[in-house]
DNA sequence: ACCGGGATGTTCT
DNA sequence: GAACATCCCGGTG
């Protein structure tokens, strides 16, 4: 993969905004990596300084170098002793916002992705979920910093030829303890890749949950 | 379906 | 030393 325009990958330009604009127009766009592909049906935003939940909130360290690079860059990081998660950096070079990839529809290269998956029972289980996508494409560390508007290393985001979701849902996020009010979180309605159909739900002083 | 617990190790305070 | 943008498995209804 090396001519970007011509195979339809996103230009640089797509990313160089806010995350919270960039989050719900990645909706139904496609992500290759290598011979595997598929749609994103749900993604986060993180908004660096202005973001507690954000692996940049506190300034640059090592981990998140990539996240404060240029725009359109892939921002891979190793989480819980097993796991990484996949991000795509947005804004201005500096900023340290990034949009975290949490699904997807899988789409070419399944017999691949079930051969990394073993533990998946069902297809859509094979991308529903930030670590499990990035196992499933086989996304590691030696892909933090891939360039996705080049698509020199294998990996890029084009543009879907799946028409924009009828229904798009905004929640607040998955899995953080900072931050968790605000509703940064989008999927694309009824969509079965999606990694938790809800939001979880506050937990009360009862330590029951839900509604009242 | 929904829950609880364990795995596992890097990163930063 | 604690936290962690998670997942899987085995329990119970």
């Amino acid at each position: 993969m090396t001519a970007s325009a011509s195979m339809g990958l996103l230009p640089r330009e797509f990313y160089r905004r806010d995350p919270r604009e960039v989050a719900p127009g990645l909706l139904h766009q496609v992500l290759v990596a290598g011979p595997c592909s598929g749609l994103i049906v749900e993604v986060e935003a993180y908004c660096g300084s202005a973001d507690p939940a954000s692996h940049t909130f506190r300034g640059p360290t090592r981990r998140n170098a990539t996240m404060f690079g240029p725009p359109g860059h892939l921002y891979v990081y190793f989480t819980y002793g097993m796991h990484w998660c996949a991000n795509v950096v947005c804004g201005d070079e500096g900023e340290g916002v990034a949009v975290l990839l949490r699904a997807l529809r899988p789409l070419a290269g399944v017999d691949e992705m079930w051969r990394r998956r073993p533990a998946a029972r069902r297809e859509r289980d094979l991308c529903a979920g930030p670590a499990r996508l990035c196992q499933a494409l086989d996304l590691d560390g030696g892909h933090d910093g891939d360039d996705l508007v080049t698509g020199e290393e294998g990996v890029g985001i084009v543009a879907g030829d799946v028409p924009a979701p009828v229904e798009v849902v905004r929640t607040t996020r998955v899995g953080i303890s900072a931050a968790t009010d605000e509703p940064w979180r989008w999927y694309v309605a009824g969509d079965p890749n999606v990694s938790r159909p809800r939001a979880p739900q506050p937990v009360g002083p009862s330590g029951r949950r839900g509604r009242p």
